[in-house]
DNA sequence: CGTTCCGTTTACGTTAACGTCAATTTGTCT
DNA sequence: AGACAAATTGACGTTAACGTAAACGGAACG
């Protein structure tokens, strides 16, 4: 029941990073494992904030935009003061993930026709060999 | 006619790049500009490229990966005997792509969810004040 | 009780992707 | 010709995001 907590190494096989990872991002504030003694202990809310920066990282973001986009999903009733500001951040962030959509769609768009070139190329090559 | 090239400076300033970063980029073979005496000359082709690398980097790809991307971009026949290696490469890239497109996807709807909710407690606050 | 695992802190090292500065060359304007 | 702007080549500096090595503490095992 009470075991809702992580161990550093069950959270290294988990998410597939290394301790040094998780202590640098608690150095950094992104991560705020709880104390047993010297250890460190991982809890839900953790888990679900490294997700979210595992994630934010393949979108190209920085820790610190993540940082700031962390402060959004886990908002806690002390901070409604900075709820208004922490807002105008998601909308701005939000309409940049949308940019980023089409973009990433037209990316795709543009590498399948280039691909269908070079299996076009792939082709004529492989009947020239067979016609030599 | 023959001014289908940009100084390192126009290149500058259409995209918004400085120029250190070019003569980076060229360094690292990302790009090819042509000499005039000193100077470079980027071509139509470099623009094309440039343009593919400043993408790349806005999905988060290091400049190694979008230099393997750009062979299959700017493949010319003497390459051919790589072409099946780079065709692999772009089905790789392919796939991770629309794998980053469903995440984006996801990640932008746990965005609006959670913006719906701070628009909620928004509302509350001010309802709030108002009643104070 | 010694050793073998984790885990911790402290601190210096590393890589990518440029920034910045100095010294020099080249083209251009007057 | 003199001067000034723009470009070039080193070369060293910088920041982010960790890696890596050293030195130490607790607990678990034979």
């Amino acid at each position: 029941m009470t075991t809702d907590t992580m161990s550093i190494r069950d959270m290294c096989l988990t998410f597939d990073v290394t301790p040094r990872t998780l202590r640098f991002y608690e150095s950094k504030e992104l991560l705020f494992p709880v104390r047993d003694g010297q250890r460190r202990l991982f809890t839900k809310r953790d888990r679900a904030r490294l997700k979210l920066i595992l994630r934010g990282k393949r979108f190209g973001f920085s820790l610190e935009e993540i940082r700031q986009l962390l402060d959004l999903y886990h908002m806690n009733d002390s901070q409604e003061t900075q709820l208004s500001k922490t807002y105008e951040f998601a909308e701005h962030h939000l309409a940049a993930m949308e940019s980023q959509k089409a973009e990433l769609d037209e990316a795709i768009g543009e590498l399948k026709t280039q691909m269908e070139w070079g299996a076009k190329k792939l082709a004529t090559i492989s009947k020239d060999q067979s016609a030599a």
